[in-house]
DNA sequence: TCTGGGGTCCTAGGACCC
DNA sequence: TCTGGGGTCCTAGGACCC
């Protein structure tokens, strides 16, 4: 059957959810504000009709926010988290098939349907009702195409907040009125690019040789162009693969200068990374510190440290890891700079119920057993770990061995850190 | 003394997304 | 004084292995 996908978009998302809550804010210019009140994330149809930009700093608009009569709201991400589970919720009722691609979108599966207009507008209405949050529909047969029937249906007023491009013709009329930068996949960096070759529209980068632009741009390129001419190349993802990386980073509301307040703050952020993994099941094999001095400060000596440590033992337990992320941090902290952000990174992710299924496992496997008793020898003699070794049966023995020999997994870190 | 090809893994950097 | 916080994928180059 012909690939057929919507894309639904919350508009606006945070600025409507504050509006659920605060009924008085219907109708006028809203914007919500970053951590920190740093700088807008979210605005209103109202406020971008006053012409304020995303990502627009807060102090430097101040004045003239309070002059237009804009209504600012910090940022609230429990509070969006909360209503993102309800309109995804609502959305499973419409289909079957369902990618959660965002906080504020997902991709439906539409294939087959009779009539994906009507179960549209019907499925619009209900997200309304229900959670008060208004969206817009985008159909198309590749997610590409959807994305840009999307923006349409929030750029049309007739459009009744959906819009579908089936038909070649109508998919032509669309790019028409679109820029490059408007296409899923390409920004400023690429879109420059593309000019330069003499591709200035997204009609003309449908139309390009797929080829030249593989080899010009890569895969990822290619596959825009083939997915702007109909040819569906991605694919819906209804399971969220686990995260491959999980940051806690925050930009500090002003100038950090003292260590032990440094020491405080990366704590914290690995704390949060750690509650993080614990509820998505991980554990972490290596973990990341970076600290940043403020980067518009071009007057200012700039730094920007960054140190991995590889842990003995992957673990989603604190009190390891806030030890190990000080000890990164002791490894990167200079003296006499002015710190505007850290965070930390959680590399090298597993899922610990498969860890723990490994060694649960072994009692009915000789040849497991023999592994694991390997591992816990080489561990206890050199004092190296490895999550590859925990997660046996994945790495056959001659890897363990040439990872042991390499040393690949050893870590000083990890005695010095005795973790 | 000189000489080869195929492969993996890791890292850093670049680009994108919301 | 004041400019967010998450993520993903791809590529190129070097180390190392056989």
């Amino acid at each position: 059957m012909a690939p057929l996908f919507a894309l639904v978009d919350c508009n606006n998302f945070y600025a409507s959810c504050e509006r659920v809550f605060q009924p008085p804010l219907r109708g006028k210019p809203v914007v919500v504000l970053s951590n920190n009140d740093g700088c807008v994330i979210a605005r209103s149809n109202e406020a971008k009709a006053l012409g304020i930009e995303m990502g627009a700093p807060w102090h430097l608009h101040r004045e003239q926010f309070q002059k237009q009569g804009v209504i600012v709201r910090s940022s609230n991400y429990t509070l969006y988290g909360d209503m993102s589970g309800r309109v995804m919720r609502t959305l499973a009722n419409f289909t079957p098939e369902l990618e959660v691609y965002s906080i504020d979108e997902a991709f439906l599966n539409l294939s087959g349907f009779a009539d994906p207009m009507a179960h549209s507008r019907l499925l619009r209405a209900t997200v309304l009702q229900w959670t008060g949050i208004p969206v817009s529909v985008g159909i198309a047969p590749t997610k590409t195409l959807a994305k840009v029937a999307n923006r349409l249906a929030k750029k049309s007023p007739d459009s009744g907040g959906v819009m579908a491009l089936v038909s070649e013709v109508d998919q032509v009329a669309a790019l028409q009125r679109l820029e490059l930068t408007d296409i899923w996949g390409v920004a400023n960096r690429l879109a420059a690019r593309l000019v330069a070759l003499g591709i200035r529209t997204p009609l003309a980068l449908r139309d390009a040789d797929p080829k030249m632009i593989r080899a010009s741009f890569g895969v990822v390129m290619e596959r825009v162009v083939l997915e702007l001419r109909g040819q569906s190349c991605l694919s819906l993802e209804e399971h969220s693969p686990d995260k491959k990386t999980i940051i806690a980073s925050r930009s500090f509301g002003r100038p950090v200068t003292d260590e032990a307040e440094m020491r405080e703050a990366v704590a914290t952020y690995m704390s949060r990374a750690a509650e993080k993994m614990r509820r998505q099941g991980l554990v972490t094999a290596s973990i990341g510190v970076f600290v940043n001095t403020n980067r518009f400060r071009g007057q200012d000596a700039q730094y920007y440290g960054s140190q991995t440590v590889r842990l003995g033992i992957a673990t989603a337990d604190t009190a390891k890891l806030i030890r190990a992320a000080l000890y990164g941090l002791s490894r990167i902290w200079r003296p006499r700079f002015s710190y505007k952000k850290a965070g930390v990174i959680c590399l090298d992710l597993h899922q610990a119920a498969k860890l723990q299924g490994a060694l649960f496992h072994q009692a009915d496997d000789p040849g497991r057993l023999e592994l694991m008793r390997l591992m816990d020898e080489l561990n206890r003699r050199y004092g190296r770990g490895s999550i590859a070794f925990a997660a046996a049966g994945v790495k056959k023995e001659w890897a363990l061995r040439s990872e042991y020999l390499s040393g690949r997994y050893s870590t000083n870190a990890g005695e010095l850190l005795r973790v």
